[in-house]
RNA sequence: GGUGGGGUUCCCGAGUGGUUAAAGGGAACAGACUGUAAAUCUGUCGGCGACGCCUUCGGUGGUUCGAAUCCACCCCCCACCA
């Protein structure tokens, strides 16, 4: 695509800002790429992730599809796992399931985010490295001199700590200390600039000043704005179930996008497309005529969506297949078989619902059944006493959107 | 170390001896309406083939016919003081 040598600096910081909320500080940014283009040096890109949880969502893609842009003109893109802190857990504060992670987890998840974000990022420009690699030599003094050199003033700066502060609700050391492990990051790799979301402003602030502290030029941060989840609420996140992760079947990443609400339509437009700046222009302009349906745009949100990480093809599929289960109300193509093993010919009901997987319990699967939600052959099924028989091409329908078949194993 | 407050079902949060599987809200799920939107309405929301039985209110013991509720010890969180 572009290449370092053919664009100017001020060409690339045009790219470069798009779409960014907050670059600290734009000038110093401007000097970089500069210094850059002349010495023909490129840039170190940071970006720090978890190493729990590799399941992507199109929330993270916003700043990978950065960090991309980045790679695009030349730079270095370091993709750092931070897997030291991951590695000792933190049983304390309100996130208690973190647990310690072993050195096969973290490997594990590093393989499985590589076979992610190499669908966007190119893997000969990429950099995959974990702050084990220098945290875990650290000696204890080592430790204690990057702890002199901040203020617990500062620290509780941070706008969760202070909250959590004032509303009493613990925060444990090891939480404390993260933001000087992640900025002490950026010393370890020189960062010039370290990318992020708009809460992790005050982490990559910490990198800046850590740097300037060790003698370093200080990096750039930039964030990025922050993808509203499919909830419309939250911050889109695995734990909460509000996400559309980048490797859901192209299927299911239509249908989830469709359920978004039509206050996101332009947002996620913005900033999880490629969409040109008239296009997004254009977008806005339908939104506000009360004569255009929003869900025609969103469908074409859908698309492009499904696009992106699934080529054209799939997207005509996805759309071809979600008209005809939602819209025409038919029974969907594909339906997984549920092969059942019994000696009986028959099966109760809510067994056979429970065998599925759709619901962990008979008693559940009863409710819904109480409830009409559960039809066999497009016929709504109210006895909750029903014996299924278990022959083939019987094809149950669970809520709006499960379906299977059932067979004999 | 001292003093005071607190730990309830997915989350928040009532309940201070029986009628309590535990109010209310949120989330979630199902149904109606629809555009798998929002809003709204209705219902469900620990487990069990289930008018009954089992498990649950930080942990362990105890008092009682009966405990989330009372007592003892322990664990954890928070505030203030040191």
């Amino acid at each position: 695509m572009f290449q370092l040598a053919m664009l100017k600096p001020q060409e690339q910081l045009e790219l470069i800002k798009r779409g960014a909320v907050e670059i600290i500080r734009e000038q110093e940014l401007s000097d970089k790429l500069e210094r850059s283009y002349q010495t023909g040096k490129p840039l170190v890109i940071k970006q720090g992730f978890d190493p729990t949880a590799p399941d992507l969502h199109i929330g993270h893609m916003v700043s990978i599809r950065k960090l991309k842009t980045f790679q695009d003109l030349g730079h270095t893109v370091v993709f750092l796992i931070g897997d030291f802190t991951g590695m000792i857990g933190d049983p304390s504060g309100r996130s208690s399931t973190r647990n310690a992670m072993t050195r096969e987890d973290v490997v594990r998840n590093a393989e499985t985010y590589k076979s992610q974000i190499f669908r966007v990022l190119d893997p000969q420009k990429t950099v995959i490295d974990f702050n084990s690699r220098w945290c875990s030599g650290m000696k204890f003094e080592d430790v204690l001199a990057l702890t002199s050199r901040y203020t617990v003033a500062r620290i509780l700066e941070r706008d969760d700590f202070a909250k959590r502060y004032s509303e009493g609700k613990p925060i444990s050391m090891l939480e404390f200390m993260y933001p000087l492990v992640q900025g002490y990051d950026s010393v370890a790799i020189r960062a010039d600039v370290e990318l992020g979301g708009t809460d992790q402003k005050f982490n990559l602030l910490v990198g800046r000043d850590l740097q300037r502290e060790y003698g370093q030029e200080p990096q750039v941060v930039m964030t990025m704005p922050i993808l509203v989840g499919t909830d419309g609420v939250e911050k889109m996140s695995k734990s909460l179930g509000n996400y559309i992760a980048i490797c859901d079947e192209p299927d299911q990443m239509f249908g989830k996008t469709m359920s978004i609400p039509d206050t996101l339509i332009y947002d996620y437009f913005r900033l999880a497309t490629d969409i040109s700046a008239d296009e997004l222009e254009e977008i806005k302009r339908q939104l506000e005529q009360p004569d255009i349906n929003p869900m025609t745009l969103k469908k074409s949100l859908a698309r492009r969506l499904v696009e992106i990480y699934h080529g054209p093809g799939a997207a005509d599929a996805a759309q071809a297949g979600f008209e005809k289960q939602f819209s025409k109300r038919e029974v969907p193509d594909d339906i997984p078989d549920l092969l059942i093993e019994s000696a009986d010919d028959k099966m109760w009901l809510p067994r056979v619902i429970t065998a599925s997987g759709i619901v962990k319990t008979n008693g559940a699967a009863m409710r819904l059944i109480k409830q009409g939600g559960v039809k066999i052959n497009g016929e709504t099924v109210v006895d909750k006493d029903f014996q299924v028989p278990l022959r083939e091409g019987l094809i149950i329908k669970i809520g709006k959107r499960h379906y299977f078949k059932v067979g004999k194993k």
